[in-house]
DNA sequence: TTGTAAGCGTTATCAC
DNA sequence: GTGATAACGCTTACAA
């Protein structure tokens, strides 16, 4: 059963006219090629009153441009993604591109696959936020002609464009916000070893410690994924042991709220008993009992200049193969989640 | 510039053999035309050797299957939808459809051109949460032939297919509950008047509050809006008149954020000072210093039958025709910030 | 077991 | 000012 849309050809009949005139008023261009007045006028009125809609695939077909583009993150339940989304979509829009979402579930495995169904589909081009440290299959479409922008973390060896966050400066300043506020015993609870981000934020907690005569202790460093459970495991953890801490940095939102998790359960008090500090700002950051003193990353600015840069390489070759690599400021939101000792 | 993919042409002059040919191997046709193992062999090995990436776009002008749909959602920051953008994205992707995400940004204007823009994009089917009261331009795609799915609200008239939560229910419960702890005053901050989520849920609470022998004061039900500031407004405004409240009924969960903003500033503790319940359980609601009672949507569910019901419709003229209308229990999770008086 | 050719709904290149 | 027609990259009768 075909859906009951009129087509051009049919368009074109009903006002005995060409096809080629009906296409050509309809794409604007009555002016450039002469055509009158009142025959553009019937045109547009029949359309309209036939409720012709354009089919973007024959187009597609014809201009090789398709006026999508994809978007591949780990998980769009997890609000940092979201917002990211959220974005990405707006502008996109705004610049006359349509989103096809796709949502690795934080599989590489998904991802591979996410990647060439986007290029059945012919998105003009790709963002994403890649879950590991394997690039082959993005260095791939890459090196087919489609325009890629990475998002999150950097590109390696800067071979594609990037927008991330200065994750580096954002375990540091919250490590070194911490020291000033006389801690010491600093555990770190951490993302996944290995990956970009969390390396680099490890790094920054790492430095602030040393530039501040601290020697790290590697026991501190705990944790092993950005999820809910890891951070509500780890804090059990480290608060079963005789390894104690007097304030936690969290890498990540959900493992963020894995600590509340535990916090509750065990009954200590943010910042009375802990200090929390979190990498990621949320919607309740600032609005739960003890407003939290967070890492903020611009994640609006993300999504817009991933957008802004994918869709110059669309437009421009050139600049396509000159990777822009963008490193976003965090800033430090002091609220009252770290208490002075 | 064009990408230098490989197209079936190509391929197929490589080989030495026909379009015919190549396209029925890589079709998994192999068998039914039955081509020699050894062909289909070197087909499929070729292909893989110059990346061969067939194009959905040619594929879909002649099938007249474009293996993708729409969603069209107020916001996809708002964790509620984002829930539900992701069950579906997945339980699409499972069912081999690709998602187009769209953001009407809770214009129905946007709404409007967003339902074009899907028609042009050819997707097969469309879920969509609704802005507003208005629905002539679903009634209008719906009429067009193209299946549509409404969540988060009910189908007018029950004309099309429809998964939604029992609003009614989940107003009346959380309402009774506050009653059964002892609360009368209870003041109910709602989203938007008129649409059917809120009155649905306005009108569960104004019975539960009948049904027990207390005279529902107008006064008390305020808002007007699913947003943040209106939550927070709503409070400020609600505690600087004499017109208090021992218990609030937040609508939504955004709702509820705002809420916690006003009782912060003002110093105000849940549940000691005032009982709360919030429609929508979130990621934070089981976490926060004082764990939320909430109203529970079976947002994952909404989102898999939304996809399952768009799907057997696209498969299944007859099942189109016959709108299936769903409502999904709610139920109440009890939890610490409702207080006994 | 494989191939030829028409056609999907547009746009673009000529032609008049 | 307007129109014929080829072409985009596939699938699919119909042939052989």
């Amino acid at each position: 059963m075909k859906n009951n849309h009129i087509d051009i050809r049919e368009l074109a009949r009903l006002l005995d006219l060409s096809i080629t005139t009906v296409s050509r008023v309809l794409n604007g261009k009555s002016k450039s090629y002469r055509i009158s007045e009142k025959t553009a006028e019937r045109v547009i009125k029949t359309a309209k009153e036939y409720n012709y809609v354009p089919s973007q695939i024959a187009r597609s077909l014809k201009t090789d441009k398709t006026g999508t583009i994809g978007l591949i993150i780990p998980d769009i339940s997890n609000p940092f993604f979201a917002d990211i989304a959220a974005s990405i979509e707006r502008e996109a829009r705004a610049k006359e591109f349509s989103l096809i979402l796709c949502d690795s579930e934080g599989h590489i495995s998904i991802e591979k696959e996410l990647v060439v169904l986007l290029q059945r589909h012919k998105v003009e081009g790709i963002i994403i936020a890649p879950i590991g440290i394997n690039f082959d299959h993005v260095v791939q479409v890459y090196k087919s002609g489609l325009p890629v922008v990475i998002i999150d973390r950097g590109s390696p060896d800067e071979e594609f464009h990037s927008v991330t966050s200065d994750n580096y400066q954002g375990g540091y300043d919250a490590t070194n916000y911490l020291i000033s506020m006389g801690h010491k015993r600093i555990a770190c609870i951490q993302g996944i070893p290995g990956s970009q981000v969390n390396e680099e934020r490890v790094q920054g907690y790492k430095d602030a410690l040393a530039d501040n005569g601290i020697q790290p202790d590697k026991n501190l460093i705990m944790g092993h994924d950005f999820t809910i459970e890891n951070g509500y495991r780890q804090i059990k953890i480290l608060y079963s042991s005789k390894n104690l801490a007097t304030a936690i940095f969290s890498l990540g939102n959900l493992i963020t709220l894995g600590t509340f998790k535990a916090f509750n359960e065990m009954k200590m008090k943010v910042p009375d008993d802990v200090s929390l500090i979190s990498f990621d700002e949320q919607p309740h950051s600032a609005l739960l009992g003890t407003p939290m003193t967070t890492i903020n990353q611009q994640k609006s600015e993300m999504g817009m200049l991933s957008v802004d840069i994918l869709i110059r390489s669309i437009n421009n070759k050139e600049f396509r193969n000159r990777p822009v690599n963008i490193k976003l400021k965090t800033n430090l939101i002091i609220r009252s989640s770290v208490r002075k000792v």
